[in-house]
DNA sequence: CGCCTGCTTGAAGCGGTTCAATCGGGGTGG
DNA sequence: CCACCCCGATTGAACCGCTTCAAGCAGGCG
């Protein structure tokens, strides 16, 4: 299974085989195989290691008491969970399953020994965390001020650029396993509405939906309707070499 | 000055006097003074040191080209910037200054000195990351599943607590140098209908306005309405034990 | 077959926005 | 010292984007 995870970090810095292989190693040790819906971790829970993501969707949310739920982050392969960060800390969110998911435990000392040992894959790694705090911030945007059609078009780019990054679109089509009820709780909008909005982005020949995946005929004008600049995610510092980890989609 | 960032990191870890002593000179080679309504950094800039706010209110923004605009974060004393991220980063979102304000600029060398020398330190510094990204999470639950009474209640619960971590509340009282329409972009409404959510939350008891500073008479029944729990802000894991720090508020 | 989950549609209602006008206080220049 | 101005707070009224409720529909699965 490909470490996806190494496609982002390459575009950021040129990583050695001896790093490349370190990180492969590390995501060896310890696997997790999920079902769909499960719980990966619950708010108040006590994390032991940084979770690796390598295959299927998961997501973070919050929910208020009375079942209002807001899905904070789509965590897709190559994503990794919180790192760096101290061990006696609690969740203060959840994460679950949308699909079947793969992942790895990163253990700490494995990330204490990059810390010490492999600075450009830390330098690399350091990039994957600007990154999900940058989204962060571009989603409190995305609710606050965006109207409907642009949030659900703009989370949709987003999706799409990030699958893009690790290898995971096939022309303008990739995978989008959400149901509209979950695409209401990520834009803080009603399943109802969404319902309404995607009927308008069909109809504007903008997105199409299959089987749980999505094509974006014309990205250029999705991007526009959304206003979506893809400069906060962060990728393109270094150009994209192509790389083994690349071609053989598995 | 007191470096009301100490104030925080102690109720983390129990640093020592080399620890206070390193983190205060750093804090001293390179200050900035800024007025209100100056811009600190702008989308698309590259910071050269990681900011530490010292005195004074900013904030996170981000803005659509129609005008629109969500802020992202307040920056309160004791605050820092994005800390630990690679050098040739561009600014994703812009920071602006509410109030005069007082900032150092901390080197990378010194940040790599705390890193490779000041364990506690390192540590304690990485709740903070920890709490910045808690903030955020919160921020996107906010604007997207609260209504508008709620929203507002839990800024003002939210800003009550870090100011009263760092030491800067009075009683039920602290400093709130912000407009309506400051407001209303932090929450995602329009400056209208936080006037009027103000009016409620006033004819309800819960808060008072003076001179830009808020009191909060009854802090429960607020929180109650917001319905806050301070749990995301990662405060009280170890007791918060009375510092220097802590008790001249000059 | 029958059920469950997710998608779709219609209609009514409301929370919040928008537009526009007024008010009030502090600062400035004459 | 006063007149003026400007920004922020306030109010009213009309409007609308989105929600809510409720019902119908389609497909997959035991």
């Amino acid at each position: 299974m490909p470490i996806r995870l190494l496609n982002k970090l390459q575009q950021f810095s040129p990583l050695t085989e001896n790093d490349r292989l370190f990180l492969r190693a590390a995501a060896e040790r310890r696997r997790l195989m999920l079902r769909a819906g499960e719980e990966v971790i619950a708010e108040g829970e006590r994390p032991t290691a940084v979770f690796l993501f390598l295959e299927g969707w998961a997501y973070r949310y919050k929910t208020l008491d009375d079942g209002r739920r807001q899905i904070l982050a789509f965590l897709l392969p190559g994503d990794l969970g919180d790192p760096d960060e101290p061990p006696e800390r609690e969740m203060d969110h959840s994460i679950a399953t949308l699909t079947p998911v793969t992942l790895a435990e990163l253990a700490r000392e494995d990330l204490e020994r990059i810390a010490g040992g492999h600075p450009t894959l830390a330098e690399a790694l350091s990039w994957e965390t600007l990154a999900r705090g940058a989204i962060q911030r571009e989603w409190t945007l995305n609710v606050g001020r965006r109207t409907a059609l642009e949030r659900i078009a703009h989370l949709l780019c987003e999706l799409f650029a990030r699958l893009a990054a690790v290898g995971l679109t096939q022309g303008s089509a990739c995978a989008l396993p959400l149901s509209q009820a979950e695409l209401a709780d990520a834009t803080g909008l009603s399943a109802v509405h969404v319902n309404r909005v995607l009927q308008q982005l069909r109809s504007d020949g903008l997105v199409r939906l299959h089987d749980r995946r999505m094509e974006l005929p014309d990205l250029t004008a999705l991007q526009q309707v959304a206003k979506f600049n893809p400069a906060y995610l962060h990728l393109h510092y270094r150009r994209a070499r192509p790389d083994a980890e690349d071609l053989p989609v598995a």
